[in-house]
DNA sequence: CCTACCGATCGGTAGG
DNA sequence: CCTACCGATCGGTAGG
């Protein structure tokens, strides 16, 4: 199989969604920061200055990769959990989804935004702006579901949406680091909290209990 | 008041440390790849081969600034946590001083470990090593004031250790990275669900209160 | 999309 | 500790 630009093209991707691809793995790997114009089109066969022409700039680039990373976890993250009932159901499918692609490297670097989200939290500018919006935007998608879970009644109308979803995401962190640095059982018990934390909301532990046995 | 190089030395600190310390503030802000020799020498006034005879390469540069910063830690965490009881009250000092080393910016950029850690996840070597094996160190410091917690009785025998360290780690790098990126409320959440996830394992529910009162 | 080039900066070395 | 230098690589430009 060749992985030349132009067989890739005739598979029906532009250049810069074949680029945008390619250095969003880069990125995932070794940040926005080694992600550089040079190593990109040596890694595709182009020259510097023909991808450094589709973008305009390195900070475009980066840009680019943040809104690609987005989109990748829309498409195997948000979208497939949509599918799952709203409330508790969608939240426990939004959490494994986080956790395999982290455990199984759907991006060769597994997790994307953390680590970007910690290279560019001193630097002012819009990268870190975009990240700052992105990881709020992930805490906004639990908090959601949160808030539907109160409103079903499978949690307790008193639950704190916006702290609970802080400690979700926490476990999510957690787990992103200590199995990316082979510390053990990282995601096992980001599973195992994460489930007790929304058992310890729970508005009925019996009716609690038979939903998390069919997640 | 000067700040050069020969006016602190004279102050009892050797070029090595001066340099050390000014090397662990870029690194906290920036991380351990933008901390360059040649920036670090235009701030101190030194020539570059000056600089890099001190350390002998890059990598033993990033290696002492490693040492340093769990130097840092260890003076400003580790050893001040130590003057209160052991267990529960000594775990609570401990995160409130993890804490505070963030929000406060204790070092320039907060928290040092946590970005470098996602900084050499994927690159082999004795630097991911190193921070690797601090990052579980100080997992193991709050695991063990755990276990002092539960034989003294204030925390259940049935509690299992490495997941509440592990718990209580992810609240502090969610911490970290909200704090960091200026999201609301990031360390006030720390605190309370912190404190919860404590109480949710007290041996007695009333004992256990009047010891987070007086902490 | 390309070749050829720019000034700046990188880690590191020679020689003192 | 210094000056002076090395080859490599950076983001970006000129000109086509």
């Amino acid at each position: 199989m060749s992985t030349s630009a132009s067989a890739s093209r005739e598979a029906g991707l532009s250049s810069r969604e074949l680029v945008l691809r390619r250095a969003i793995d880069l990125a995932s790997l070794e940040g926005l920061d080694r992600l550089t114009i040079g190593r990109l089109a040596g890694d595709l066969r182009l020259s510097k200055s023909g991808l450094f022409a589709l973008f305009g700039s390195k900070e475009r680039l980066q840009l680019a990769v943040i809104e690609g990373a987005r989109a990748f976890y829309v498409e195997h993250i948000i979208l497939p959990a949509q599918r799952v009932p709203s409330g508790t159901r969608r939240l426990l499918a939004l959490i494994e989804r986080f956790l395999l692609n982290s455990e199984e490297h759907w991006l060769p670097g597994g997790c994307f935004f953390t680590p970007v989200a910690h290279e560019f939290d001193s630097r002012p500018g819009p990268i870190r702006d975009a990240i700052a919006a992105l990881i709020q935007e992930g805490n906004d998608v639990l908090a959601q579901q949160i808030r539907v879970a109160v409103a079903k009644g499978e949690l307790r109308a008193d639950t704190d949406v916006a702290e609970l979803a802080f400690e979700l995401q926490g476990l999510l962190f957690a787990a992103n680091l200590h199995g990316q640095l082979g510390l053990p059982d990282a995601f096992a018990r980001a599973r195992s909290l994460s489930r007790k934390a929304l058992r310890g909301h729970a508005a009925d532990d019996g009716a609690f209990a038979r939903l998390l046995a069919e997640s």
